[in-house]
DNA sequence: CTTGACCCCGTACCCTAGTCCGGGGTTTAG
DNA sequence: CTAAACCCCGGACTAGGGTACGGGGTCAAG
C-alpha cells in the first residue's frame, strides 16, 4: 500500500492527458497547487488521477470548467457551512436532472428508429427532432 | 393553421440565438440550406425553430456541433438503409447511457451531500470525487 | 562527468463555436 | 420618394480550452 506521488510526467501518463494540461488547469483552480521539491518540481498525490478521470467525464457531460471548479469545491468545511453546500448542491442536482431527462428523451427516440425494420417506408422528416421538443428555455 | 416560412431575423428571434449563428450553422451543415426569395433573402421552413431547440440542448448535453449533425441525419432515406441507421443509433444509444450513467452518479454524490446534517463533522476531502471513479477510458 | 529524459516558466499558437463589421442591396411604412 | 429596418456576403475578431515551443535547470544511468 504505498502513497507515493507523482511528477506531473507520470501523472499525465497515468490520467492519459497532455502534461500542459494538468499545468493549465491548476491555473485554473481545478487541481490545487501540489507541493514541490526542492528543486521546483510538482509533486502530485496519487489521488490526482482521480480528480482528473472526473474532470474528464465531466466536461463529456457539458460542463465547463468554472462548472466543474465548483462541483468540485462542493464539500463541507469550517468555511462553508453544510446550509450553504446543501444549497448549491440543490441547484446542480436540478441542472443534472434536466440533463438526464434530455438525454433519456433522446435515447428513446433512437431506440425507435433502431426498430424500423428493414423495408419500411423511408423516413423523409427527421425523427430526432421529436425528441426535446420543448419551448423551455 | 399556416405555414408560412421565416426569414433569418424572425427565426433567429424565436429561437433566441444570435443570427450570424444561423448562417454559421448553415455553413456547418446543421441547418439545411433553405430556399431563398427571388432577391436572395434566406426562407426557413417554420419548423427550423425546433431544430435549432434540438441543436441548444444537445450542446448543453456535451454533443459537438459534428455529433449534433450526426444526431440530426439519423433517419432512414433512399441512401441510407435501415441497417445502417440502427448500427449508427445504436452508437449513439451507447454514448448516451454512459452520459445518463455518469450524471445519475455525480446526481447521487450530490444528494449523499445534501442530506449532511448541520453540525457534522467537515468533509476534508472532496466527496464528489466519488462519483465517476471507474478506470475506463 | 556527461547525456538523455524530465521539469520549470512564459509566451505564442490552435481549434471550436460563435460574434461583429462594413459595404452594399431590399422591403416597407410614411 | 425616402428612411428605417432587414438581408447578403466575406472577412476579422473573441472566448474557452487546450497545445506547442524554447531557453534553461535537474536527475539518474553508464
Amino acid at each position: 500500500m504505498r502513497m507515493k506521488s507523482l511528477t506531473i510526467g507520470h501523472l499525465a501518463r497515468e490520467a492519459g492527458v497532455n502534461l500542459e494540461t494538468l499545468r493549465y488547469y491548476e491555473r485554473r483552480g481545478l487541481l490545487p497547487k501540489p507541493p514541490r521539491s526542492a528543486s521546483g518540481y510538482r509533486l502530485f498525490p496519487s489521488d490526482a488521477a482521480r480528480r482528473l478521470r472526473f474532470i474528464r467525464h465531466a466536461k463529456e457531460l457539458g460542463f465547463s470548467l468554472k462548472e466543474i471548479r465548483e462541483l468540485l469545491s462542493l464539500r463541507v468545511s469550517r468555511t462553508t457551512t453544510s446550509r450553504d453546500i446543501r444549497t448549491r448542491a440543490e441547484v446542480k442536482i436540478a441542472d443534472i436532472d434536466a440533463k438526464i431527462k434530455s438525454l433519456e428523451s433522446i435515447e428513446k427516440t433512437l431506440r425507435k428508429l433502431t426498430n424500423v425494420c428493414e423495408g419500411c417506408v423511408p423516413v423523409a422528416e427527421c425523427p430526432i427532432l421529436q425528441s426535446l421538443d420543448r419551448e423551455d428555455r
